[in-house]
DNA sequence: GATGAATGAGCGTTCATTCAT
DNA sequence: AATGAATGAACGCTCATTCAT
């Protein structure tokens, strides 16, 4: 098994999550609410036991550690969100067809995956936070993001700054610039006012407006 | 005192770095080293006095909790971090006369933080991690953001819609964007990419570009 | 279950000891002698663990707090050696049919609990001891003694005294006055100097004699 | 300096409070009140400090360990509540020319320990706490009941024996039956039940002619 | 004499993990 | 597979005591 299909496994074993005793699913269903509410150091396993009604022996038949449930929980998670910037059917089309714009590419990967975490809130927030602790788990995601990411977004835009259709700036900015835009949004939108008021396809508009047009008018 | 005065206070404090006793600033130093490392609920007091060479009990002879030491480490950061954003002294000429653009005065921003993070760097990875699971320090947050920052901000963008300078899109979205495109450059800088090649003067400029015209040529 | 189910209940509990996990009386019987040898604040959960053989974790397991394994000590030991004063059932045929003296009601109430407290000195002195510190404590005292012994005792001293058969002083004054003889006898006895030698049953006899004649001749 | 001398030393020492400083005697008042309330064990020396309204260093300045404070206060306390029960003026007048009766001996200790403990409660609840876990205060005090109590006692109960004044029982029990009278007296009316309503000099009153006389009529 | 910062041992308690049932 | 009692290391924190000022 190549790194390929390894990766291939891991994105099917979490889009269709494999097959989970319904008390593993209580576990895991339990783990990442606690998680995400109080982040994985300050969380008790006999909590999670308790919240997931199992015994706190179980969690340990399932996963050897606690750090290896956090593992079973995030690395699975790195790949649901991140895969289907790119690996989503529509985006594959809209990107093979280049018969649209880059700006309607950015529409569909901004809302397929506005609709993922707003189904995700916990997860996202645990990938977030935690990550920055496991080396692990950093390496799990960059690993992700330079094999399957990184390189489609590159080759789109390379191509539709070839077709003059973006600007000529660096890839690495324009990618940058698109994604600290993209997530800057969801995270503001789910973790940072998730009470505000938000006119979500408004919102998705206006700030794929502002990333293709900037701010300054007749520009 | 007034709670401008107060908040006034603070950040002198904050700049300043008041009287600490040498033991209290070596305890300072090693705790929001090991809290950015190994986050606030990983790190233990003992870690702590062991690295800054003080007794576990020197340590709470100061800070009556572990978590009293997370707010005296992170209250006082959030108030270095945000209030500059229009309290410094350029960005307020600039503002004041108006006879620069938005761009110029986020490009004064932009450096000042830049600058500001750059010697900071672990006190930012603690207030982005902590606020996640401490209430008190989200409230501090949103206070200042409340009090000090939108409010300016919110004023300066009217004006510069007023005079054409800037797309009549609701200033709560410009500003999101505006902060989004600032904070997401700053934390890949730092935070994400830390140990890729920058060429910072050269990607400031383009973020700034790229922030007011979008990525779309002749539009 | 009304009061008076609940506090047969406590005193069966009580004196059978229902079902306690070999560990569990382990650790009771360990504190028991070390906290009566020291005293409460003076004994550390790191001892009783260590005498009673069993891991420091495991005296939490059961008791949530140091101090709720002193309240299970406590609390059946006050119920155990107060209420049988009146509920013991020599006691309460003798007191039913007044066949017999105050004394040898007396007699028989001071047999029984001098039997008791030989049996269990070091839960008498923590009895004693821990009282004095744990409000709670003396409120369990003072609900038992004034709900199950003194209305008894009141009722018969009442009796007698109608009876002819003790002098018209105050009930208050000659049940106070019976009890410090008891007690006093029987913490001398035990706690003050249990290594003098003791002719048990003179004794007894002669504090009877005492209590019931005075210690002045002819009179 | 011979046993005797010191002893006398010790009483002297304790009627007078010899020389202290202010700040000493702010310290033990601090910890004669402190103790009483959480006992010896439960009390901090920062605790005494602050309410003494002194650094915590300058109670080791005065006392070398936090047990030398407490000997220090338990044992003039000792001699101040045992010795005058014999050393007494009027009482050893009343002994030496025995002119009055046993019960008017009594009258008179029990008078004069009422209005000392009336005055010393916490000074009472300390020693009764603190001898039970201090093998050296036990040793004080019983080294001074036997040498300067029990002697004197035994000494007057004989006498009034011979006189046909009081049974013919041993003068261990005679003492202890005496001794338990008062102090359960004392120990009730302060310590037990201090907010009950007392007629104290009607109970006193009581209390004797229930020592002398018994519970029973015509006896 | 008086201070109070500093100490480090020891406290009560929690925790992830093990294992006999 | 599932349990939950048992573990003992480690935690945050308090304490009596020391000592330079």
């Amino acid at each position: 098994m190549d790194k390929q299909d390894y990766l291939q496994h891991l994105i099917n074993a979490g889009e269709e999550d494999v097959q989970l005793t319904p008390k593993q699913a209580k576990i895991l269903e339990a783990a990442i609410e606690i998680f995400a509410e109080k982040g994985y150091a300050a969380t008790s396993t006999s909590e999670i036991a308790k919240k997931a009604g199992v015994a706190e022996g179980t969690i340990f038949r399932h996963y050897k550690t606690k750090k290896e449930l956090l593992i079973s929980i995030v690395t699975p998670g790195i790949i649901k969100l991140t895969v289907p910037f790119f690996a989503d059917q529509f985006v594959s089309e809209v990107f093979k067809e280049r018969s649209e714009s880059y700006e309607q590419l950015l529409r569909k990967i901004i809302r397929n995956r506005f609709e993922f975490v707003q189904k995700n809130v916990p997860l996202l927030k645990i990938i977030i936070q935690e990550m920055a602790f496991h080396e692990e788990l950093k390496q799990s995601f960059q690993s992700i993001f330079i094999k399957k990411i990184f390189p489609k977004f590159d080759e789109a835009v390379t191509q539709f700054k070839k077709d003059g259709l973006i600007v000529d700036y660096p890839s690495s900015s324009i990618i940058r610039f698109t994604m600290t835009t993209i997530i800057g949004f969801i995270i503001t939108r789910f973790l940072i006012l998730p009470e505000a008021e938000w006119d979500d396809d408004e919102e998705i508009d206006r700030t794929i407006r502002m990333l293709m047009h900037g701010i300054q008018p007749d520009s």
